[in-house]
RNA sequence: GCCCCUAUAGUUUAACGGAUAGAAUGCUGGCCUCCGAAGCCGGUGAUCUGCGUUCGAAUCGCAGUAGGGGCGCCA
């Protein structure tokens, strides 16, 4: 599909290349969107041109815009310095504002991509409740992977889950110890159990128990291990449930145990193959399979060699993950087999690996994005580096380490192993969201609508809050903050779009083809707000390139922001509204609205009728 | 020792090397006999320091300062 924007910007650059006497490639890449007042498309194509003839920019661009053609979108083109504007004439407006408001649900949406992305997040230990930390993790992996189907790409959304661990192993001993015990969901039980566990370790002989147990569960085989097994699916589908109320889903679920069991020992035939991982015989490593990292970047650290199977014959965590990556990539031709998991509120099956089960067409991806803090940086780049090594250039090119800071505590961080993730876990932010949320909500609203709206707003609200900053920013937590529902925020978004579903249920009389008008003049502000509404298509795609969702956040609060502006500036429905200048009015409602509904569903959040 | 991230109004933040650094919040003064005030309009107030590159720097380079993280056969 191509926007009403693409279709300006090569006329005008069609206008600016035939002034300009330049390639009308380059016009197009002197256009831009102006900030202030300049207005509505400008050129910087006269900075080009002067440094490439050496004279003075003010003067070609008074000289371009003297020889600026005719366009029935254009009204006028002015020099400002340096810089050639271009004013758009009712005309383009009026055509602007027919198409946006026969745009569907598909505005914006880029066609379909070949190939696969494949994302993984949030990769959660399943032993506890997720907390703050955790769902910064999974709303900026859903967000993304939103981001990207709506650009076009066929993505798949995994989770890995390491149910080989040492806390699974404490978790497991501690399920075992206590038992099943009271607590509203199973998450937080074996939250509250491992905190007892991890004290219970600094007994050398408990550890000594639990270090036994978690080399039974890596044999796989004893009564134990299914036990085990089954206590971390059932901690997985409690994680889930939190999840489900933020809109966050998978396709499939990836388990240590299987990658052991069914890819390893193929990836690490593979990876012995390479003559840069080496099997030690001397030095610290005595006896590893290690990695050797060469070339500018490693140069001065301690150690820049990399342990991927230990002296004692077992993977450490980048061992598994370098050999999981290539069974990401398609790599292997070992397979899973896959049974069903879950049932997801969004309709869609979410499946698992599995001992037993059937073949899928889970993997074999050409692009792969795993979410992950900052401070993994260096095993995330030592696994684009192996791939490197071994001739895989163009994956380790397409290994994304999409990583994000943590989010803190004013005291300090989480930990789970000291509990300080309680009255902090992402249900108990739900929860608190909700009852904010129902607070405020229109007193006509009863019973399950304004439960579903209350929902609707908290989700959209913490959403915007964790993934609307830049990943790189840490976060301190605030309660006010996260759940802030005024301002830069979701509901200020939801709140503009419901005004506008208002307005256009109270004028059902009007018949939508009566809204198209001849010869209407806009004011400013219907003018701003549908040139920003025409934005979303690009503002989409930007975003989603560069896997950072508060560009399209920003760009929604600003578009709210215009719809609210022109709401106070111009009645729609008022009595004294002349009859022409309401249709015009309707139609651009429509537009704003399709706009706001599509960007909100970019990055997951519910675009309501009322709240 | 080496590497990475961060530094912008009191606070939280945005800004493909481009025009007057944009918001939010706070404080402050206005706007509902209402098309929804979860809103709008006005005032207040910011690029860590120095040197450089450039017609032009919050943005790029170098050198600092401050905070965080990493260079484990840990997880």
């Amino acid at each position: 599909m191509r926007g009403m924007r693409d279709e300006l910007y090569s006329a005008v650059a069609k206008l600016v290349a035939q002034a300009a006497g330049c390639a009308q490639e380059e016009a197009l890449t002197s256009l831009e969107k102006p900030r202030g007042q300049f207005g509505d498309v400008s050129s910087k194509i006269a900075f080009e041109i002067a440094k490439r003839e050496k004279k003075n920019p003010v003067q070609i661009a008074a000289g371009i815009c003297a020889k600026i053609g005719k366009h029935e979108w254009v009204e006028k083109a002015a020099a400002a310095g340096p810089y050639l504007n271009v004013l758009l004439s009712d005309a383009f407006y009026a055509q602007l504002a027919q198409g946006m408001a026969q745009e569907g649900v598909a505005f914006g949406r880029g066609s379909a991509k070949k190939g696969k992305v494949l994302i993984e997040f949030p990769s959660v230990n399943p032993n506890k409740p997720w907390h703050i930390g955790h769902l910064r993790n999974a709303l900026l992996g859903d967000s993304v992977a939103r981001m990207l189907s709506f650009a076009g790409e066929n993505v798949e959304r995994q989770d890995y889950i390491d149910d080989l661990g040492l806390q699974v192993a404490q978790s497991v001993y501690g399920f075992l110890e206590f038992g099943e015990e009271d607590w509203k969901k199973f998450d937080h039980m074996l939250g509250e159990q491992y905190v007892k566990v991890a004290k219970m370790v600094e007994d050398a002989e408990v550890e000594e128990k639990v270090r036994a147990l978690l080399k039974e569960l890596e044999g796989g085989k004893s009564a134990r291990c299914a036990q085990a097994r089954h206590m971390v699916e059932r901690c997985v589908l409690a994680q889930y449930e939190t999840a489900y109320k933020f809109g966050i889903f998978h396709d499939v679920l990836v388990f240590e145990s299987d990658i052991m069991r069914e890819i390893f020992s193929e990836g690490l035939a593979l990876l012995r193959t390479n003559s840069a991982i080496v099997q030690e015989e001397g030095g610290k490593n005595s006896r590893c399979l290690v990695a050797k990292m060469q070339g500018e970047e490693f140069e001065g650290m301690k150690s820049p060699d990399k342990v991927l199977i230990r002296s004692d014959g077992t993977a450490t965590y980048t061992g598994k993950d370098v050999i999981f990556q290539l069974w990401k990539f398609g790599k292997l031709g070992s397979k899973f087999k896959y049974a069903h998991f879950a049932k997801q509120p969004n309709g869609k099956e979410c499946y698992k690996t599995s001992g037993e089960g059937s073949e899928m067409h889970f993997g074999g991806a050409q692009k792969v994005i795993n979410v992950i803090g900052m401070e993994q940086a260096y095993p995330q780049k030592v696994i684009a580096e192996i791939f490197r090594l071994m001739g895989f250039a163009q994956e380790a090119e397409n290994s994304v380490h999409l990583s994000y800071e943590h989010v803190g505590l004013a005291g300090g961080k989480f930990s789970g192993r000291e509990g300080s993730w309680k009255g902090f876990t992402a249900d108990e932010l739900f929860e608190e969201g909700e009852r904010r949320a129902a607070e405020k909500i229109n007193g006509e609203m009863e019973g399950e609508e304004k439960r579903k709206i209350a929902a609707a707003v908290a989700a959209g609200a913490i959403r915007f809050a964790l993934v609307g900053v830049s990943p790189q920013k840490k976060i301190v937590f605030d309660w006010d903050k996260a759940l802030s529902l005024e301002g830069d925020s979701a509901p200020y978004v939801m709140y503009a779009h419901a005004r506008c579903a208002r307005i256009l249920e109270k004028a059902k009389g009007v018949a939508e083809k009566e809204w198209d008008v001849a010869n209407y003049s806009y004011n400013k502000e219907e003018k701003e707000l549908l040139k920003m509404a025409m934005e979303l298509p690009f503002v989409a795609q930007k975003a989603s390139a560069e896997c950072q969702p508060h560009v399209l956040c920003d760009y929604l609060v600003g578009l709210a922001s215009m719809l609210n502006k022109f709401y106070n500036s111009s009645p729609v429905l008022a009595a004294d509204v002349p009859k022409e200048a309401r249709q015009a009015r309707l139609q651009i409602v429509k537009a704003a609205k399709i706009a706001l509904a599509c960007g909100l569903g970019a990055i997951g959040i519910e675009a309501i009728e009322r709240m």
